[in-house]
DNA sequence: ATTTATGCAAATCCTTTGCAAATCT
DNA sequence: AGATTTGCAAAGGATTTGCATAAAT
């Protein structure tokens, strides 16, 4: 039996950017100058990070556009909710990666050097929906991460490099 | 095709104290009263439970064996350091349960009433295993939670009851 | 007699909140 | 103008830490 757990693409009408201007006006809320300056680095390249890359990010952009802590977490929040971003909780921080136009997906997270590795399943929808069928469980959405070791990490002693975060 | 989760049982051979006395004693540590009450307490009863949940317990017991706050945090890192519990995130909080003489499983979370309802899959072990081939990882764990709405919740506007914490 | 563990208070980390001033529509 | 947002400072909640004292080996 072999399975590929290899990752697709997903074409999209919109820019993030566009969506998320949507998103914001059917909710009656402004785009604002900061908003726009943290979707755009959001989605200027595709990586897990957490509210403080984030910060640190942007005030290096620093385009004289400054974004302050509080609003950082405030947006993150509305880019959730409107289905851009994808969170989940890795030991104790919270860590975001686009959602919008990116195939769904689960990770392997190793534990030594901290990458996480993508991948997706079908297998997994077939078990959520027998799941459905067994509890009278209405299931929405779901967490999986595998944890271990990379391949990096199972060869050398030492990591390849020490992610900060991810 | 028809599948079934439901959970078995696993015969151990020591009771959670006597096995955690022998986890204490290989790692050089102390048998204190505050660990042995912690064990016990903890495996009295079977559910999810954080920090916050056991330490009022324990001040309720209260036989005139009182258990500071850090050492109850202390303590679970043993545990769960030792193999007897099993620890989660569950939106910010570290939730326990019992992972020492019981079943390997997952959870489906209610996140209306926030219920912890607990399946078995080996469909998941299989996807583990083409997922190491795949990618030459060594897998050591994982995680996997579907959210949605549990039977009760589905039905009622109400959830059945407001579970504090689980 | 040593050495580890506990409890206390204080510190940390991440995230959220109150509120006046600034910014959208 | 009128309502929403922002930024600041401060608050919060969960968990951890430094250190003197207590308890285990």
């Amino acid at each position: 039996m072999s399975q590929d757990f290899s990752l697709g693409t997903v074409n999209v009408a919109l820019s993030p950017r566009e969506r998320f201007e949507e998103f914001l006006q059917s909710k009656g809320k402004r785009i604002t100058q900061q908003r726009l300056v943290i979707v755009d680095e959001v989605f200027r390249r595709h990586d897990h990070f957490d509210a403080e890359d984030l910060i640190l990010h942007l005030s290096k952009v620093a385009e004289g556009q400054r974004v302050s802590r509080p609003t950082v977490y405030r947006t993150l929040s509305e880019l959730v909710d409107s289905g851009l971003l994808r969170s989940m909780n890795l030991s104790g921080r919270t860590v975001y990666e686009h959602d919008y136009g990116y195939p769904q997906h689960d990770h392997l997270h190793c534990e030594k050097c901290n990458k996480l590795i993508e991948f997706h399943s079908d297998e997994l929808a077939a078990i959520g929906e027998a799941l459905e069928r067994q509890y009278q469980f209405r299931v929405t959405g779901h967490r999986l991460i595998f944890t271990g070791l990379c391949s990096d990490c199972r060869v050398h002693k030492r990591p390849a490099r020490k992610l900060d975060l991810v």
